[in-house]
DNA sequence: TTGTATGCGTTATCAC
DNA sequence: GTGATAACGCATACAA
């Protein structure tokens, strides 16, 4: 059987195209008798919707494009992933841009996703604190994850409560008997990074510990392994450190491979806990615990303010949505697996 | 300014509509001269093209369908963006569809697919050995990645030479020394991991080292850590093996944990090697040895053979396309970083 | 070498 | 409540 159209089923439920179009699209008025119809000989034919057609019709691509600086970064992936989910289930395609964090490639690809006339984008995260530049010819309704947007009333920046989070992960090393804490954070610090610093000096200031940005923060650079040098330099004059929050999983599992090296223990000299919750996390020694992110919601409110924009309802416009955080306790911070 | 159409640029350039397609096309007959008038009037004004209409007049979506498993895992999601990316520069989309390796699901994505029209399918690997039901109404030219497709002379199947990755980490094993070796897998064993046993097993062969099922042969469950109490007994009544394989990284990082955790040293007592090159490879104490894939070499020959059969060029089909893979020489088999 | 005219499948605007 | 019909932007068969 050919490509069956809804001519086709005008014709077989003996109505016409413009009903046929209206049951499908339940929209404008029809009798319940028409509607049984055209719906049963749909159900027969095994009739699909072409897309290109309606598309061009309605001016609307039904695609998406989401922006993602990496998508081999498990959060990233985690996100994209959800998006990709829920998307398809509403009826759009994704274009995924992995931009490799580079402004250059990044605005090539926002050219692109105009040229296929994407009806929105999801900007997740990005290279620098900068926001994004968006000079497109026809306006493109856009929501940014866990990057502040530049001109923040033009759309809705959703992210994880980064607050909550760096408080929680403070308050679980010194739940855990910890006391002297530090920081360990990147050299270039995005806006998400910048709420966890916050939560951490303030979880400190409520339990009266001290904190100064001396003894309590250490930061590293950009290539791998530049800073096991500095760091031990750093550990040999504070020795009281005791507890340990890096901004990400990563690091931490970098910094508990650098402790296990230099024959410290962990937990049981040094406590540590990280963020993001990756996989990996669990088949480290010991397994590191960390603050894990709700991708699921992240992505549920990104995509419903999105298609409010797309739907020109700009109630939500200039808004900031914040989504909860969770503690996973594991041995790196004196927890049963 | 609104939409520009082509019918913009006929006017502007002062030809028909026919011609200025032809030339965006570069497609049927016209003079240089006229080539050059539109390229400028398409430049000048910055024309893009209208993707749905092209669709809807070319029956072809210019869409690719992905099925991929598990985009969290760190192999296919490298795969999944290097296709993304060539495909783009192409000029098309992709849709991704996640399947979890949950047959039911896979059927389902593979429905709506077929909805959206999809011009191919590009199927990376899968949950189990039983191929994949194509039961489409009209017939979408795929091709399969680390799958063996159910009826090999349909399409094309491209994968990692995964009988060499074998082969090279068993005698990177047997270089640093190890003399009775083990290789570790799971119960569920796919096409490629089968590969992998056998390039394990030729290689002892040809090293004259003894092999046997019971003694060099170890299987772990689905459950995390079920394997755990077995493996410790394997290891007791198996003293004397120096060097393990396990048949991927994941695994390799549990193994290195277990051994940790029972004070067996890696690399002194026991070398370990893996596959896939995961990027945790590298903060494990000791990093990891592992087995590279080359995952722009396959996703380049997937797109090619993909764009061979929709072009109607059966060559390919029946194929099977074969891509080398590298050794990553690390700490746990005696290497410097 | 170029132009005219038709149709791809759908939605929306009118009429009835 | 329903039907005819005109667009949407593009590629192409056919003329010229």
């Amino acid at each position: 059987m050919e490509n069956i159209t809804i001519k086709d089923i005008a014709r077989l439920s003996d109505v016409s195209v413009a009903t046929v179009s209206r049951v499908i699209n339940n929209n404008g008025r029809f009798s319940e008798k028409t509607r049984q119809k055209v719906l049963k000989v749909i159900e027969e034919t095994g009739y699909q919707m072409n897309y290109s057609a309606k598309s061009l019709r309605m001016k609307r691509s039904f695609t998406i494009g989401i922006l993602v600086p990496d998508i081999s970064n498990y959060f990233f992936a985690d996100v994209v992933q959800q998006l990709e989910e829920q998307l398809f289930d509403l009826g759009y395609s994704t274009i995924i841009c992995n931009t490799g964090r580079n402004a250059e490639k990044e605005q090539k690809y926002l050219t692109i996703l105009e040229s296929k006339s994407v009806d929105g984008i999801i900007v997740i995260s990005g290279a620098n604190e900068d926001g994004i530049e968006f000079n497109f010819e026809k306006e493109i309704p856009y929501v940014c994850i866990d990057r502040k947007p530049k001109v923040q009333e033009d759309t809705v920046f959703i992210s994880s409560n980064h607050y909550q989070g760096g408080f929680i992960a403070t308050e679980e090393l010194i739940d855990s008997g910890c006391s002297n804490l530090l920081l360990i954070l990147h050299q270039e610090i995005s806006s998400s990074s910048k709420e966890r610093v916050k939560g951490f000096v303030d979880a400190l200031k409520k339990n009266n510990l001290p904190y100064s940005d001396e003894n309590n923060m250490f930061f590293v650079g950009t290539n791998k392994g530049e800073y096991r040098g500095r760091f031990k330099k750093f550990l040999d004059s504070h020795p009281d450190i005791d507890g340990i929050f890096t901004v990400n999983d990563n690091l931490g599992l970098q910094i508990m491979k650098f402790l296990l090296d230099m024959n410290i223990s962990v937990p049981d000299t040094l406590k540590l806990i990280g963020f993001d919750d990756i996989p990996s996390a669990v088949y480290s020694t010991p397994t590191l615990s960390s603050i894990k992110q709700n991708t699921e919601e992240i992505s549920k409110a990104a995509i419903q303010s999105l298609l409010k924009l797309i739907d020109d309802d700009e109630s939500d416009k200039g808004k900031q949505i914040v989504i909860p955080v969770k503690l996973v306790e594991r041995q790196s911070t004196n927890h049963k697996l």
